[in-house]
DNA sequence: TTTCTGTACTAATCA
DNA sequence: AGTACAGAAA
């Protein structure tokens, strides 16, 4: 380790951020705008403790909030100190907390080969408690009740507490669901008798870990010399608790986060946590990062305009020394789906302008149900996207019935897993027959396992056969496991519960994705077993990773260049040169469910800010007048999040227009009162050379007969005459010189043109 | 017990 | 538009 070496990488940083870095003991805030280099601080500050402090890296422990992140600054730590990075305590919460459990859960209770409940399991435990309860479900919704067990939890309160807590009951009660406290507790008894943990319960019980048992607390408060956290604006109250106490006898606390970017509340982000954490330490040094290297002027100070309508945050002004760039675009569109066309040549012509790749475009959505119209216009145009998010690859149905079997052959306490493959394929143990085990478990106290283990002793019904088959099944399972690796077990498992040639047999497209999948499955085992990385290669261990991955982590088969589509809430931490923010209505973002309350709706509004600070060089906005919701058309209006950005920076380039047989009367739209960027926007100057306006009754005409010579109409470019045509098919191009803005090529598929003779 | 069919209901964000 | 579930039929 050469001194010149050491201090390289401290020279990259600006003074600010320098000091973030080399303030090592006690505890700290790096207050870090977007795109203010926070990571880059962080991974060197971590860099910085190893090479120039001579701190142990299995005494460092760096939380993030997605294995994403946490990958990506192990690798960016490794480029600085080498293989020791390996070593480094870094992952997600979730995933420490539960290697911390997997050594000392049995301190509360819990074999370590617990297995882990993902939202599916969750949910459906919680719906067969319902009824079980003899509930009406309709009241007692499993999303609802998930979602305030969840609350509470992540708020570090048991279902004793909760109980007890008149905050609570009465609410519950004039919701008209008093027993909401009672689902609670049958719900934590039976994942405890299931040995499982669902998300929440890693927090939670980690927490009560370190409650209960000083000399474990202690043994970690000593191990841990330094503690990270990354997105601490993120943190909910359990997360924080737990790494305060970690973090109790050296104090060396560093926190890295951005209160305007603060947008998980709805699953416990407790912001005061940041805004409130002087109060906890005192001592406290903050610094503040408020450079960005990221975006435009533009992009900078339109989002600024933005964020301070917001009430509660910190204060701080992000600012930039890059060129102010373009103004943000605004597209509005008829319907979703010429939304999509707009964006998507939108993309095709910025591309061929600026000699842009797929991969330097993003579309951000609020809901992933929007994708779809992009998809299809971008698909329709030959430009390749990939989809962020949604359904991950291990909550596939067939991926997870094959896990179920791992799962059950593991840990045979766990509920779902069992309900999931007693009768998959499909071998004569129908609903019946389940719920006679579930009531014969609970008048027993039996876990559903013994019930069906002893069934031949009580020799109950038709059966009683097929499960005895089942139960010898599991048992063998079990035995091989012992003997194998992951992928030889899981391999063997596949086979023999039938799964595998059931689906082999479908030869339906489907059935043969299915199949693939599956194939593929199996080779990430193999992956897994083969990586030298890994120690521990049984099957239970494989499990243990793969409970934690989401859709975000899993990595692209295929490097392909490609436009991103994703959620905003994915997007966090991302940068993209061109950005499209796409539904900009309202009801859809803000969306309704945000209306309620001023913080709910800071909330959209941060996380507005969040998809503005993800665009380097350029963003566009877009919205629809009307969108398909729930199967019926709906009409819309443009969301009040554009009246917040100052009008200054925004020019409406591209509009579609009416559709002559429409019966809507979309003039309506035009002067949207309530919201005044409309308004500002018509007091502008034109910027652009007379724009054209496009002949009332103008219409498209079909382009397929179109040829050198003929006169055309433009809706934007105006009159003018085609002189080359190009290709043939989807690309088939047309060069056409107009009068005021010259020559252009126009892909026929989406330019629209009316041909005038 | 399994399969089929009509109906009701939904889609907010993530680990 | 798509799915999940209940109830009927096989």
């Amino acid at each position: 380790m050469k001194e010149g070496e050491a201090t390289s990488y401290l020279e990259q940083l600006n003074p600010e951020q320098r000091k973030a870095v080399e303030c090592i003991n006690g505890p700290s805030l790096i207050i870090a705008g977007a795109g203010s280099g926070k990571t880059r601080v962080l991974t060197y500050k971590i860099a910085h403790l190893i090479r120039n402090h001579k701190v142990d890296p299995f005494n460092i422990l760096a939380l993030t909030f997605t294995n994403k992140a946490a990958s990506e600054m192990r690798q960016r730590i490794e480029k600085i100190v080498g293989n020791e990075a390996r070593n480094i305590w870094m992952g997600t919460f979730h995933s420490v907390f539960a290697r911390i459990l997997r050594i000392d859960g049995h301190r509360i209770g819990y074999p370590s080969k617990f297995t882990i409940y993902d939202t599916d399991d969750s949910k459906s435990l919680l719906k067969a408690i319902i009824k079980e309860l003899n509930l009406d479900d309709k009241v007692y919704k499993p999303n609802t009740v998930y979602n305030r067990i969840s609350a509470a939890k992540n708020r570090l309160i048991s279902w004793k507490e909760y109980q007890g807590n008149p905050i609570f009951t009465t609410d519950d009660e004039a919701a008209m669901k008093p027993l909401m406290g009672k689902i609670f507790q049958v719900y934590v008894e039976r994942c405890f008798k299931a040995s499982a943990m669902d998300f929440d319960d890693l927090l939670y019980n980690t927490y009560v870990l370190y409650r209960d048992h000083t000399d474990v607390l202690n043994k970690y408060q000593q191990f841990f010399h330094y503690v990270l956290i990354d997105e601490f604006q993120d943190t909910n109250i359990a997360q924080y608790v737990i790494t305060k106490k970690l973090a109790a006898v050296r104090q060396n606390l560093t926190v890295v986060g951005d209160d305007a970017q603060s947008i998980y509340a709805f699953r416990g982000a407790e912001i005061y946590n940041i805004l409130n954490l002087e109060k906890d330490y005192p001592d406290l040094q903050v610094f503040k990062l408020e450079q960005n290297y990221r975006s435009t002027r533009n992009i900078v100070n339109a989002a600024n305009t933005v964020i301070i309508k917001n009430k509660a945050q910190l204060p701080k002004k992000l600012w930039t020394h890059n060129p102010e760039g373009e103004l943000i675009e605004l597209i509005k569109a008829n319907s979703d789906n010429e939304e999509g066309k707009l964006v998507a040549s939108s993309i095709f012509e910025e591309k061929v302008n600026h000699q842009l790749q797929n991969s330097d475009f993003a579309v951000l959505y609020r809901t992933n149900s929007q994708s779809r119209s992009i998809e299809e216009a971008l698909r329709r145009n030959n430009i390749k996207y990939k989809i962020i998010g949604g359904l991950s690859f291990y909550q596939r149905r067939e991926i997870k019935d094959i896990l179920g079997y791992l799962r059950f052959s593991i840990n045979h306490n766990d509920e779902q897993a069992l309900k999931r493959i007693i009768n998959l394929p499909k071998r004569g143990i129908g609903a019946g027959t389940i719920n006679k085990i579930v009531v014969t478990a609970y008048e027993n106290k039996l876990s559903l396992w013994e019930v069906i283990e002893n069934i031949s002793n009580t020799g109950s019904g038709r059966s009683a056969g097929a499960i005895i088959d089942f139960v010898n099944l599991i048992k063998r399972f079990e035995i091989e496991i012992q003997k194998r690796d992951a992928y030889s077990a899981a391999n063997l498992i596949a086979k023999e519960s039938g799964l595998l040639k059931e689906l082999y047999e479908d030869k339906t497209i489907e059935g043969l994705n299915r199949y693939e999948n599956v194939q593929e499955l199996l080779n990430a085992i193999k992956e897994f077993v083969d990586n030298t990385e890994n120690e521990d290669k049984s099957l239970s261990s494989f499990l243990q990773e793969v409970a934690l991955i989401t859709s975000i982590d899993e990595d692209e088969a295929d490097d392909q260049d490609k436009v991103t589509l994703m959620t905003i809430h994915m997007a966090k931490g991302l940068e993209f040169r061109h950005v499209y923010i796409v539904g900009m209505e309202e009801d859809l973002f803000p969306s309704q469910m945000m209306l309620s309350s001023r913080a709910d709706l800071e909330e959209e509004r941060r996380l507005f800010y969040v998809a503005l600070t993800r665009a380097m060089e350029k963003l566009t906005l877009s919205y629809a007048i009307t969108r398909y919701r729930f199967g019926r058309l709906k009409s819309c209006e443009p969301s009040r999040f554009l009246g917040d950005i100052h009008p200054q920076f925004i020019r409406v380039t591209r509009s579609a227009f009416p559709k002559i047989d429409s019966n809507i009367n979309y003039s309506s739209y035009d002067g949207i009162s309530g919201h005044n960027f409309t308004r500002n926007l018509q007091k502008q100057p034109k910027r652009s050379v007379s724009k054209h306006i496009p002949s009332p009754d103008f219409t498209a005409s079909d382009t397929s007969s179109l040829s050198t010579g003929m006169k055309v109409e433009h809706p934007k470019f105006g009159y003018g005459v085609v002189v080359e045509m190009d290709e043939e098919g989807a690309n088939r191009k047309a060069k056409v010189k107009f009068d005021n803005f010259g020559v252009k090529t126009l892909l026929l598929t989406f330019a629209k043109l009316k041909i005038c003779n």
